[in-house]
DNA sequence: ATGAAAGCGCTAACAG
DNA sequence: CTGTTAGCGCTTTCAT
C-alpha cells in the first residue's frame, strides 16, 4: 500500500537547492554553512520531504545519538516513571533512548550491554539488579562507551546519580521521633542493593544521633512485589508493637495497610505510616499516606546531563550527583496515642 | 579507561581465517558458505572478539533488525507486561525492540512514528491512545514499514491483534447471571477506545441474550488512574444497589474495594467483585479477587509472529488475530444474598 | 563455493 | 564558505 518508500537522499536535496553535497550536509547539521545556503537547503529538504538516513550517518560519524538504558524492572512503577522522564529529557536533546529490562538476571543484563555495544550506543544509563556480581562488573568495565550508574554502587569509576535514601529515611525517623514515636518499624525487601542498605543505615543513624536504642523491628520481604501481610501482622501482635511504620513500595504498603486494618487498628490514630516512593495509591488512600518522594524529573535531568557531558568529553573526572528525597506530609502520621 | 575501542572489522576476521571478505560475510550470515569456511571464520571471529558493525550492516542490507513499539503508557502495569513479553519474544528472534511512550498525546505519537521511520525500523507495533484521531491515522498511513496494531481499531488495513474484551465480559456477566445476580455494575474509564467500547458491548450482549434488561449501572472514571471511590459509594447507596461489580484496572479496583468496605459491606457475602486485568494486587487481596486475565505471553507471541511474517513478505493479506480472555475464579464471587 | 569489486548515504578532510 | 573526494564496514552483485 506504500508504493513509494524513502528514496530521497541528501544528493537530491543538494541538487534542488543548487549546492554541493557537502554544503547540504553542513547546512543540515547546522554548522559551517552560510545563512543563505542554510535556508535554501532547508527549503529543498522540506519540499522533498527529506529524511536523513540514520545508518549512514552513524556509520560515517561514529555517533548514533542513541543511548541505552538498563533498568531492573519496567513493571515497577518507580522505574517506569524514571524511564518516561529519561525519554522526555533525551528527546529534548534529540537523542533516542533504548530500554532493556534487566529483570535482576545477570545473564540478561550482560547480554543487553552486549547489544548496546554492538548497536553503537553513545552511552548507557544503568541500574543493575546485582551491583556486586563479578560478571556484571566485568561486563561494565569492558563497555567501550561512557556509562552513568543510577542509584547503585559499582566499582569502576563511573559517573553516578545516587538517591539519598539514608538522608531521607533519617529525616522521616527524626520527624517521628520528634512526635514521640520510639518503636518504629522499617518494612523493606531483603535485596542486597544500595537503596535497601542505605535506608537501613539512615534508620540506624537517626536513632543513634538521638541517643536512642535502635529498635529491632525490621521486616524483610522476599521481593518487592511480595506481600508482607503475615510479617506485619506478627509485628502488630508483639507486646512492643510499633507505633509507626516506614514501608517501601506499592505492594508492601498495600499489604501492610491491610494487615493494620485487619488488626482493627486505625491510621494514624493507632499507628502512623510513611511510604517510601510516591504513587497514586498512596496519595488517594484514605487516609492519604505521607511519603518520601523522589523527584523523577530532576533525577532524569541529572542522569542525562552527566551522560551527555561525558559523551562530549570523556576526559572529565568521575562525578557523583546526589538527589535529595522530599518528605510529603499527608494524613497518615500523628503523635503516638501514648505520648 | 578503555584504551582499545572496537577496531576489529570483518576484514581482520577474513584475513585471520584466510578467506576473502565476501566469504567471511557469508559465513557470518550463515548462508552460502562451506562448512569448512564457516568453521574457520567463526573461530577467527571468536578469537578476535569480533562484533559486527550494526550501522554498516543496516546501511548496506536495508534491514535494521529493529522494531518500534508505541504504547500509551508504560507506567500502566498492563502495558509494562506486554512490553516485557514483546522484548523477550523479539530477543529470541534476534530483533531489538524500541519503546516509545505515546502518553495519549497525538503529537507525541506522531513524532515517535517519525523517529521510527528515520531510524529505519523494520516494523512497528502500536496501540495509539487516540485511535480515531485523523492526524494519527494519516501518520499511520504514511508509515513506510509494516505495522501491527495492538487492540485498536484503526482504518488502514493493518494487521491487528485484538483482545476479545466483549467475549470476556460477556462470559463473566453470564456467570454472575447464572449465580442469580441481576444488578451488575460495570466500572470502567470513560475513554473512547476499543477496549472500553467492547467491554460495554459484551456487558449489554450478555443481558440481551438472556432476555434481561440491561442495568443502568455504569461508572465512568475520568482516567485509568482516577479514583472511583465517590462514584462507587454513590452506587452502593442506591435502592437498587448492585450485587456485583466488574471493575477495570488496579486503581479503580482498589478504590472500589475501599468504597465497599467503608460502606460496611463484605466481599463476596454482600457484593461480588470481578476485576479486569490480573495483578499481584488482585491476587493477594483478601479475599483474592476473581479476574478476567489476558495472556500477555500469547499476545506478545501473536504480535511478533504477525509483524515478522509481514516484514518477510509484505504481500500477505490483512490478518486479524483474536486473543481470548481467561476468567480466573478466586474468592470474590458468590451468589447474591437475596438469591 | 569463492574472490574481486561495487557501492549503501552520509560526513569529514582537503583544496580552493 | 564552498565544492570535490574519499571512505565508514558491511552486503551483494558479478565473475569465476
Amino acid at each position: 500500500m506504500n508504493a513509494e518508500k524513502q528514496k530521497i537522499d541528501l544528493r537530491d536535496v543538494a541538487r534542488l537547492a543548487g549546492v554541493s553535497l557537502g554544503s547540504a550536509s553542513r547546512a543540515m547539521n547546522g554548522a559551517g554553512a552560510s545563512a543563505a545556503t542554510q535556508e535554501k537547503v532547508n527549503q529543498a529538504a522540506a519540499a522533498l520531504g527529506y529524511r536523513p538516513n540514520h545508518a549512514a550517518r552513524v556509520l560515517r560519524s561514529r555517533l548514533s545519538r542513541t543511548v541505552g538504558c538498563l533498568l531492573p524492572d519496567i513493571s515497577n512503577p518507580l522505574y517506569a516513571q524514571v524511564f518516561r522522564a529519561l525519554e522526555d529529557e533525551f528527546l529534548r536533546h534529540d537523542y533516542l533512548l533504548l530500554l532493556a529490562n534487566g529483570a535482576n538476571d545477570v545473564e540478561r543484563e550482560t547480554k543487553a550491554l552486549g547489544t548496546f555495544t554492538q548497536r553503537g550506543m553513545d552511552g548507557v544509563i544503568l541500574a543493575p539488579g546485582n551491583e556486586r556480581n563479578a560478571a556484571l562488573v566485568e561486563a561494565l568495565r569492558l563497555l567501550p562507551m561512557p556509562a552513568v550508574v543510577f542509584d547503585r554502587e559499582v566499582s569502576g569509576g563511573h559517573d553516578a546519580v545516587l538517591i539519598d535514601h539514608a538522608g531521607g529515611v533519617r529525616r522521616v525517623v527524626e520527624h517521628l521521633l520528634g512526635l514521640g514515636h520510639r518503636n518504629i518499624a522499617l518494612v523493606l525487601w531483603q535485596g542486597d542493593t544500595r537503596p535497601v542498605r542505605r535506608r537501613v543505615q539512615g534508620f540506624r543513624t537517626a536513632f543513634q544521633a538521638a541517643g536512642l536504642p535502635v529498635p529491632d523491628l525490621q521486616v524483610q520481604a522476599r521481593s518487592v512485589t511480595a506481600s508482607v501481610n503475615a510479617e506485619v501482622t506478627e509485628l502488630l501482635g508483639r507486646p512492643d508493637r510499633p507505633s509507626a511504620l516506614i514501608v517501601q513500595g506499592t505492594h508492601m504498603l498495600n499489604s501492610a495497610l491491610r494487615a493494620i486494618s485487619a488488626r482493627g487498628l486505625r491510621v494514624p490514630r493507632d499507628i502512623s505510616v510513611v511510604a517510601i516512593g510516591d504513587t497514586p495509591f498512596a496519595a488517594e488512600h484514605d487516609p492519604a499516606v505521607s511519603v518520601l518522594d523522589i523527584d523523577q524529573t530532576e533525577t532524569a535531568r541529572c542522569l542525562v546531563e552527566l551522560l551527555l557531558t561525558r559523551i562530549a568529553d570523556n576526559g572529565l573526572p568521575q562525578r557523583k550527583a546526589r538527589i535529595a528525597l522530599r518528605y510529603v506530609e499527608r494524613d497518615s502520621v500523628a503523635a503516638p496515642a501514648s505520648a
